[in-house]
DNA sequence: TCAATTTTCAACAGGTTGTTTAGTAGTACG
DNA sequence: CGTACTACTAAACAACCTGTTGAAAATTGA
């Protein structure tokens, strides 16, 4: 029985494999399933036996992504929540995102270029807002002096934040995570100073 | 010879409002030459005849929007180029911005959606950096003083900018593009307050 | 060995693409 | 007026992709 689950398995990963390794050469509107097996080597029709289509099957490596970030969020939080200030705290929740973009780099590269599926970025922005608001929503003097709307706010900031993760995903991981953080930080004092 | 091309030119209109309505209902992914030409009631082979296929129609509409939106910004400097402070005319770039998307939102709100086309939110960031760089270089303590690379910061910067559009857009344009500016200061304040 | 499961193979109808060829309607101009 | 030009139409074409099917083959379990 687990042989069968674990073939199973084994099959998707190679068909999610393949997939990502051609999108790195051609956009996803225009791989076709074919594409996909033949570099899979397996059958078109085993395709179908495992994903709808190819939205199907983008869509479950998307999910994933997510699931993983969610994860890798908290676990963050519950090691060091409230051991720490505010400040020290969203510094840590900028170092946990800038490791896992790490990581994802190759994944994320092609899902924000154009080469990817249109609105991803939207996606991901509202993965991360999620967590951020959990984080941000915790310090009562932070929202009660919030003047804009909170949604604004989050926007802004996760956009802000995703605009530096693009650049840094475009410039090849110049950077370390470490270095990216310190980055951030400096912009920000650099507004303040302003 | 110019009713020629005014007949042309009314095609090529034609096609392109089609295509922006059922842009609407439909992904870009999903759309067929046929659906366009079929909602504009002409012939298949008339879209080919101005056309090279459905990314050349969109390219040419993406395009068009960028160079009016750089019109759009030049105009302003132009007309307010050092007559006020810097941090005045950065406000002022920003209002021109919002008064520009406020303008053109149907398309923005379909172009950055899941119905678009991947890889839309870099093509418009790059134009919008593109004329903020140009105006941040010209005050040389700004440039100075900035210790992070250029391209990071605009990336930032503009990112954060295109969030507070995204929400704006997708909150149906529930403020003015005055309000929307008031509130891009009041964020940047709140952030140097803290 | 026999049954269950996964994969293969070939074929199918239906749809989309981009091109072509021939024909129609309107316009320009000597 | 008549000829040439232009935009568009209509229909057909091969090539390709889709998603599904039915039967067979290969792998694994008991």
């Amino acid at each position: 029985m687990s042989v069968y689950t674990e073939k199973n398995r084994k099959t998707k990963q190679l068909i999610q494999k393949s997939f990502m390794e051609i999108l790195e050469s051609k956009s996803f509107e225009s791989i076709t399933i074919g594409d996909i097996t033949k570099t899979a080597q397996i059958n078109r029709g085993t395709f179908y036996l495992h994903y709808q289509d190819k939205f199907d099957l983008l869509d479950q490596i998307e999910q994933q992504l997510f699931e993983d970030l969610g994860q890798h969020i908290d676990e963050l939080q519950s090691r060091y929540s409230s051991t720490q200030t505010f400040e020290k705290e969203q510094e840590q929740l900028a170092a946990t995102l800038f490791s896992f973009i790490e990581i994802h780099a190759p994944m994320l590269k092609i899902f924000l270029s154009d080469h990817g599926r249109a609105g991803f970025h939207i996606r991901f922005k509202n993965a991360v807002s999620t967590k951020v608001r959990f984080n941000l929503e915790k310090n009562e003097s932070f929202t009660a002096n919030l003047k804009v709307p909170m949604e604004y706010f989050l926007s802004f900031i996760t956009s802000a934040f995703l605009g530096l993760i693009e650049q840094w995903v475009q410039n090849g991981l110049d950077k370390t995570p470490q270095e990216m953080t310190a980055l951030y930080i400096d912009i920000i004092l650099f507004i303040k100073k302003r």
